[in-house]
DNA sequence: TTACATGCAAATAGTTTGCCGCCAA
DNA sequence: TTGGCGGCAAACTATTTGCATGTAA
């Protein structure tokens, strides 16, 4: 639940030795209710509306720190916006549509059917994964 | 085999009415022996051995052409050179390591393990997926 | 011959950085 | 009080684009 995650963030800042500023707290709130996988550009457009001096680059910071904490999951795109997950910030397959560019979770648990063949593969130590499907979302499917 | 590979590349440019510069070719034959998984960057690195006035703006343009026809994988990253595939240009699970960067295909069949349950998953009609696994090489973590 | 490709340079765009003034602790 | 933080603007970098010249077919 949104109310829990955003305690726990704020509790993993002030742990880390983090100032809680009105902007990050505005941050946290966002990415732990946000299930649309927002861009930077797109959480700085929403704080300006609680705080409109905020600045794009204040965002990057913070979610820089926040990768840091590995509080957030970062999906990069090379020429689009890259995309972030507060709420599960852990890697988890997603569905990208290749038209409108939502994102939305996979409910596959693929991390569990591979999960012993990856853990150890090719003498490589896997600390992380990446499983996105692209396609066309239903409602570009109907527009097409 | 590479040479079937260099001969089917040319083949389809031919067919689709794209003009065989000695730059393409060069280009084209890099990646049908290139199991680096090399960036824009290293590739023009590479054709300027054969084609020193060759620029980095061709080898976009032309990597642009062989994206068009499904002929070279991209694999996409935000702050760091996009990598290129040309040898198995359909979508397959790699091993990234997260120190240098080396990029190799993973020896495990994950397309296969969930094809059926991701070809109308959700209502998305599924074109590509990306499966990559992010870590540590033997080299770096001896390193470590 | 001529439409298309090359190569240069400039533009683009997402992200990062430097610096100074400010404020959370 | 004070060291980390915010905001602005500039820097950075991978990629794309425009255009004049060159060349594959």
């Amino acid at each position: 639940m949104s109310r829990e995650r955003v305690r726990a963030l704020k509790a993993r800042f002030r742990e880390q030795g983090y100032r809680l500023t009105p902007q990050r707290m505005a941050l946290i709130g966002l990415l732990s209710v946000s299930e649309r996988h927002p861009s930077a550009a797109g959480l700085h457009e929403e704080i300006k509306e609680q705080f409109p001096t905020t600045s794009l680059a204040t965002v990057y910071k913070t979610l820089a720190v926040l990768k840091q904490l590995g509080e957030v999951l970062e999906l990069e795109f090379s020429q689009q916006d890259n995309r972030y997950d507060g709420r599960k910030p852990y890697p988890h397959p997603h569905l990208i549509c290749t038209r409108c560019r939502k994102i939305v979770d996979a409910d596959v648990n693929l991390g569990q059917i591979v999960e012993a063949a990856v853990t150890d593969l090719a003498g490589y130590r896997i600390s992380s994964r990446r499983f996105d499907f692209y396609g066309l979302c239903p409602e570009c499917q109907s527009r097409a």
